[in-house]
RNA sequence: ACCCUCGUAGCUCAGUUGGAUAGAGCAGCGGACUUCUAAUCCGCAGGUCGCAGGUUCGAAUCCUGCCGAGGGUGCCA
């Protein structure tokens, strides 16, 4: 019987602790880097420890004897069948099939699939999205958005308190120009049709006149210390800029099942900006150089870092230290992320250096990842050849209609409607998602609504076709598979099977601590594949009574993971495709 | 000039942080549908991991140099 602590700990750890222990048994000490990973190719066993040949080394042992030792230290631990040494010194492990089932079972029966509950008691702020009021969502940010909810949910999976904070840039010198192009520029009837891109409209038209025309510019400036000094007339005007924002990103959010917590904008930390000002001043941290206030970060190896501009302006990075010291003060986060895009390296490592400075105890992690550029040239706002998420977000629905009405043309329309967003929706994360964030990608819009091969519609797909296996039981037995169905291995595809699903805590865990939901994307996608080959080639409803069971509950194991998996990375599964 | 990334099959990308014979998808070729949903499956072909050195039992992965692409570098965010 195995205790809850064993419960919780995934493969690999139980592994690697069991490996350990046989080391300790057979040196005067107990090492501590002995690990145990899964293996790439299954004739290597399904799992190996690569440790016998560093430590042998260094202990000036010879690394197969070392590894023999180990292997032979003493009767074989729980869950494994065998052990053999191959090749330099590694130790190939051969699990145990009912110990396989065992765990199998346990993974499919668990309320949190057996993902390690590491984050309890511990809060997590993540900082994504972070749209411009005032400006439409485009291509741009559809990655800050889905990844930075995609490692919210990674988080809140293990159980982590996730504080999702919207940190909408709702402050600074653009208002000034919209005020005037508001006051000047505004069509109402456009601004009722399409708010948002009205609000863009006014703004773009405002700060053309304001570059070839200093009276204007200088209205703009007039208008923007107005707000800024508390004037009602433009504070309202503000307000209303931001309520049509929101209510715009808000529609995509409901779209992406993206929702915040928090949505607090640049604003609400404006008042704390002169005290961090003062502070950083007192605790000779900032100096004056060239009528500006700077940090100097030599010590970090960084450029000094502008905190108040000549003009008594603040910037960016104090707005950011103001941010860090509210949430420390009220949350008490144990680790705070930032998800932007490549352009803000160094601006993050600035302003975490001063963070540290100020005595910030959170861990500070900046997850950033490359633009997003079209084929035909990098896109700009100025160019105007941007792609508005919401065009893109249609584009997709669209083509995952035509899909699934030639798949499916006897759904109903209205589901079939539902099901062709949840596929378009999740094509478009998914190819996002599934790859490495931090290299530069080419949008094409056939590659961003991919629907076959290594794509969300596939995963989709490989879930529905089990939903629908299950539901054919369920109608032939009277009765859903029962999760006390015992489990039984008579086909080598059966325990490929298994051995992936196995993997699934240890591929969140793994993911999480990298900020990659590509992590996840690609185990997904394997785990797929590899249910494909089982159901294309082992028979389930077809198979003999007691088999049958067997194989049926292993399709729901299947496709539990498939779903908690597919929701963590912010990707419905619809029942029917 | 300096700093940060990236460079892997024709194309788009993985590669468990130093492990065994570098893997997928698309495109190409050959097979499997009166189906347990073929958006699938089985097979074939495709490689000097940008180039050159170095580190060690072992390198796509780490170090150095060079070439190429993208981004950034005191009053934008």
């Amino acid at each position: 019987m195995e205790s809850n602590n064993q419960k919780n700990m995934t493969v690999t750890a139980l592994l690697s602790a069991t490996l350990q222990a046989r080391f300790a048994s057979i040196l005067d000490d107990t090492p501590q880097d002995i690990t145990v990973v899964e293996t790439q190719n299954p004739k290597f066993g399904d799992y190996q420890c690569n440790a016998a040949m560093g430590l042998a080394k260094r202990l000036g042992k010879i690394p197969r004897e070392l590894a023999k030792a180990v292997v032979e230290a003493g009767p074989m631990p729980t869950g494994i069948a065998g052990m053999e040494v191959a090749g330099p010194g590694f130790i190939n492990i051969f699990l145990d099939d009912n110990w396989i089932l065992q765990k199998t079972s346990h993974i499919g029966n668990d309320p949190t699939s057996g993902i390690p509950q590491q984050g309890e008691g511990k809060t997590v702020i993540i900082d994504y999205s972070s749209p411009n009021v005032a400006k439409p969502m485009h291509i741009g940010h559809i990655r800050s958005t889905i990844i930075g909810n995609a490692i919210d949910r990674m988080y809140r999976s293990l159980g982590y308190h996730v504080i999702a904070d919207n940190h909408i840039g709702d402050w600074g010198t653009q208002f000034g120009i919209l005020i005037m192009g508001y006051r000047k520029f505004l069509d109402k009837d456009r601004l009722k049709q399409a708010p948002i891109e009205e609000l863009e409209r006014i703004y773009v038209t405002s700060y053309e006149r304001a570059r070839n025309d200093d009276d204007w510019m200088d209205a703009c400036r007039a208008e923007l210390v107005k707000l800024q000094k508390g004037d009602p007339e433009n504070r309202s005007l503000w307000q209303t800029f931001i309520e049509i924002s929101l209510g715009e990103f808000e529609k995509i959010y409901q779209r992406l099942d993206v929702h915040f917590d928090l949505i607090r904008g640049e604003s609400f930390y404006h008042n704390d900006l002169a005290d961090v000002i003062s502070t950083l001043r007192e605790q000779a941290l900032a100096e004056e150089s060239e009528g500006a206030l700077i940090v100097r970060l030599e010590d970090e190896g960084l450029p000094v870092c502008i905190v108040q501009k000549r003009d008594g302006g603040y910037n960016y990075a104090t707005t950011d230290v103001a941010t860090v010291q509210s949430r420390e003060a009220e949350f008490h986060p144990e680790r705070i992320i930032y998800v932007t895009d490549e352009r803000q390296q160094l601006h993050f490592k600035q302003f975490f250096a001063i963070a540290r400075k100020t005595g910030c105890q959170s861990r500070l992690e900046h997850v950033w990842f490359g633009l997003m550029r079209l084929p035909e040239a990098t896109f700009s706002t100025r160019q105007g050849n941007v792609i508005k998420l919401e065009a893109l977000l249609d584009e997709a629905e669209r083509r995952a209609y035509d899909m699934v009405s030639e798949l499916n043309p006897d759904m109903p329309e209205p589901e079939r409607k539902e099901v062709a967003r949840a596929v378009g929706i999740g094509a478009v994360k998914y190819a996002d998602l599934s790859q490495n964030p931090q290299t530069l990608i080419t949008f094409t819009w056939d590659k961003a609504l991919a629907l076959d091969g290594n794509s969300g519609p596939y995963l989709q797909y490989a879930y529905a076709r089990i939903a629908s296996l299950l539901d054919k039981y369920s109608a032939r037995e009277g009765t859903p598979i029962s999760d006390q169905t015992s489990l039984q291995l008579t086909d080598p595809r059966e325990r490929a099977l298994c051995i992936q699903i196995l993997r699934f805590p240890d591929v969140v865990t793994r993911a999480a601590a990298a900020y990659r939901p590509s992590v996840i994307a690609d185990y997904l996608y394997t785990l797929s594949q590899t249910y494909s080959s089982f159901y294309q080639n082992v028979p389930c409803l077809k198979a003999d009574p007691g088999v049958r069971e067997s194989r049926v509950r292993l399709c729901a194991i299947t496709a539990t993971i498939l779903k908690r998996g597919l929701n963590i990375l912010g990707i419905e599964t619809p029942a029917r495709i």
